[in-house]
RNA sequence: GCGCCUGUAGCUCAGUGGAUAGAGCAGCGGCCUUCUAAGCCGUAGGUCAGAGGUUCAAGUCCUCUCAGGCGCGCCA
């Protein structure tokens, strides 16, 4: 039995009992998690549907899918409520049990999936010559949280940072290089000299034509290969990766592939050709463009040729696909992509489909960052925030209340505690929320230690942690889990040990939506319930031993939900704050 | 003009067609002699923007209206 996803596991018995009392072929029980306590911990709600198709009351069809459904001992007898709701509450004896062996599991029960998927996840992509501000934080955060997640769940998933180190944009940057650059400001602050030439690039092109021409020269050399403008173009794309690097350092963030734009250049030609030759694209105004007469998408057409010959993002985005089906046999490809793109990603996907490949494609699109007045995040001057000044704002506010908690630690164990619980909350506060909104940036919010934060969670696993601290120190020994049941006997302790199995399911349900905020939901009200039994339960100081060793073990089950939450959200962990 | 997204408590947000719509913050009232009080407990707060419709059942699906945000051929 998995313990670890018990909402597949009693879906596919209540399906099986529907299929053996109903005779249907393939039933939908659906069953979900409770909507209420009252109604016990799943229920099944697909019987009543069914009850006009079968002509039969939706109370006797429920009692015959009752007499019909074993659950194996995970859940007491079934109970009929409502109109033919089918109530199921878990044994308190099996989670006891099953949690009990689970503790002793780094992955707490949930085992890999059996049937793993090629998943490729495009995210954070920044471009040359910018350097990362608040806008890549939603990408970066979310996709991260993303391809850890399905990681965990068993899948092969290559993260890939598809960079944006190829267009017109070079053009402009090389002839401003070549007149413009401050050898000085190069060598103090590479990646805001490159900042500083491409907007004065782009505003000298603006107000002369025959600059705007210079530029589209630079481009066509580096195009035509030109040795001196692909030097300086390697030299860019050095430039901004390492400023990039620097910003995943301090997020941990890790890529599978850095393959950007540039990595498919040798494709376009092909790409084009193939198209044309299947008359998939037509020739329009003098550019090459595919036409969709499909409801939903733009009337305009998805251009892969400009008129001067040019390629173009669409183009790019086609040859990355073909690439990733090649390369990785890609089951499903993921792009984290500002929620303002799903237009290009709607055409993007119908192109892929008249193509005739079989790959499912999805846009995960989120909203703007927004001040807390509900305007764009700005600086006080209106200029974009820097993605690395925003971490060295939220790690200088954390750091006072470090210093004042914990006064006796050393400067430098203050510093990385405040670094961690900075960097956490910034990123949780991202992922906590849904997708589909713009989001509400409040630093006051976000730092908060109550509430839905990111501080409230590491705390949480730091009272675990200081648990067994604590035991060292009063038992002379670390505690060891010994897989033998829990002993669940106050109502802090039920709540809290009926929460923890559900943590497979909550992983499951991230890697099929696609929405880390269930997992943050998940870890808050755990955090809640573990809380509530903290307060209320003595754990070293419980009255025998067997009792100790049973809150010891659900201490420990807490402390590797949340190892494996917050490591899949990539929140970092600290043992003291 | 066309398209996409959003509208839920004073504020910020959850809510998988299912039973009496939930959290946090802010407000009010309690709890440290005891494992970190960055915590816990209690209390109060609702025309789910509005109107129709589908359904045994609608905050959730459909249509329209209103309000806000975003996008709409050779940028990415």
């Amino acid at each position: 039995m998995d313990a670890g996803r018990l909402n597949q596991t009693l879906s596919e018995m209540a399906a099986r009992a529907m299929r053996e009392a109903l005779g249907l072929e393939s039933p939908n029980p659906e069953l979900r998690p409770a909507t209420d306590a009252r109604f016990g911990d799943y229920q099944i709600n697909g019987v009543l549907p069914l009850a006009k198709e079968l002509k039969e009351n939706p109370r006797k069809l429920a009692e015959k899918v009752v007499a019909a459904l074993d659950t194996g001992g995970i859940c007491l007898a079934p109970e009929i409520a409502g109109p033919g709701f089918i109530n199921l509450r878990l044994d308190p004896a099996w989670v006891a049990t099953a949690l009990g062996a689970a503790a002793a599991d780094a992955r707490l029960g949930v085992a890999p999936v059996g049937d793993p998927q090629s998943i490729v996840i495009d995210f954070s992509s920044p471009n040359v010559a910018k350097r990362m501000h608040v806008g890549h934080l939603r990408s970066t955060v979310i996709g991260d949280a993303l391809v850890r997640t399905l990681k965990f769940l068993g899948h092969t998933v290559v993260g890939d940072n598809h960079l944006g180190d190829w267009g017109t944009q070079f053009g402009i940057l090389i002839w401003a290089w070549k007149r413009e650059r401050d050898e000085a400001a190069l060598a103090a602050d590479p990646i805001g000299e490159l900042e500083r030439l491409y907007k004065l690039g782009t505003e000298r092109g603006k107000a002369d034509p025959e600059v705007a021409e210079a530029c589209r020269q630079e481009l066509a050399k580096l195009q035509a290969g030109d040795a001196e403008n692909k030097a300086l173009w390697e030299r860019f794309v050095a430039i901004s990766k390492e400023a990039a690097a620097t910003v995943y350092e301090r997020l941990e963030v890790e890529f599978d592939a850095w393959h950007g734009e540039s990595f498919y250049h040798d494709r376009l030609h092909g790409v084009v050709e193939g198209l044309l030759e299947r008359a998939l694209a037509v020739e329009t105004q003098g550019a090459i463009g595919i036409f969709f007469d499909e409801p939903g998408l733009p009337e305009t057409p998805y251009l892969i040729r400009k008129s001067d010959g040019a390629f173009l993002y669409a183009t790019s985005d086609i040859a990355t696909v073909e690439y990733r089906l090649e390369a990785y046999g890609a089951d499903r490809i993921i792009y984290v992509v500002d929620v303002r793109q799903s237009d290009h990603f709607r055409q993007l996907f119908a192109t892929i489909r008249k193509m005739g490949y079989d790959v499912k494609m999805e846009h995960v699109g989120f909203g703007m960052m927004l001040g807390a007045d509900g305007r764009p995040f700005k600086t006080r001057d209106g200029g974009t925030v820097r993605l690395d000044s925003l971490l060295d704002e939220a790690e200088a506010r954390i750091l006072p209340l470090v210093t004042e908690r914990w006064p006796d630690a050393s400067e430098e164990e203050q510093r990385a505690i405040a670094r961690k619980v900075g960097s956490g909350a910034v990123k949780y506060a991202d992922l906590a929320q849904n997708l589909t909104t713009d989001y509400k940036f409040d630093w006051d919010k976000l730092l908060a230690a109550d509430g839905n934060t990111g501080p409230y969670l590491q705390y949480t696993l730091v009272r675990c942690a200081s648990v067994f601290r604590e035991h060292v120190a009063r038992f002379g020994a670390e505690f060891a889990v010994d897989g033998s049941p829990l002993r669940l006997e106050a109502d802090e302790e039920k709540e809290l040990a009926f929460f923890l199995v559900r943590l497979g399911d909550t992983l499951e349900r991230v890697g099929e939506q696609l929405r880390p905020h269930i997992l943050c939901e998940y870890l808050y009200a755990l955090a809640r319930k573990f809380n509530a039994f903290y307060a209320k339960c003595s754990i070293l100081g419980a009255d025998d031993e067997a009792t100790r060793r049973s809150r010891l073990t659900l201490v420990q089950a807490t402390y590797r939900t949340f190892e494996i939450g917050l490591s899949c959200l990539n929140i970092p962990r600290v043992s003291r704050m």
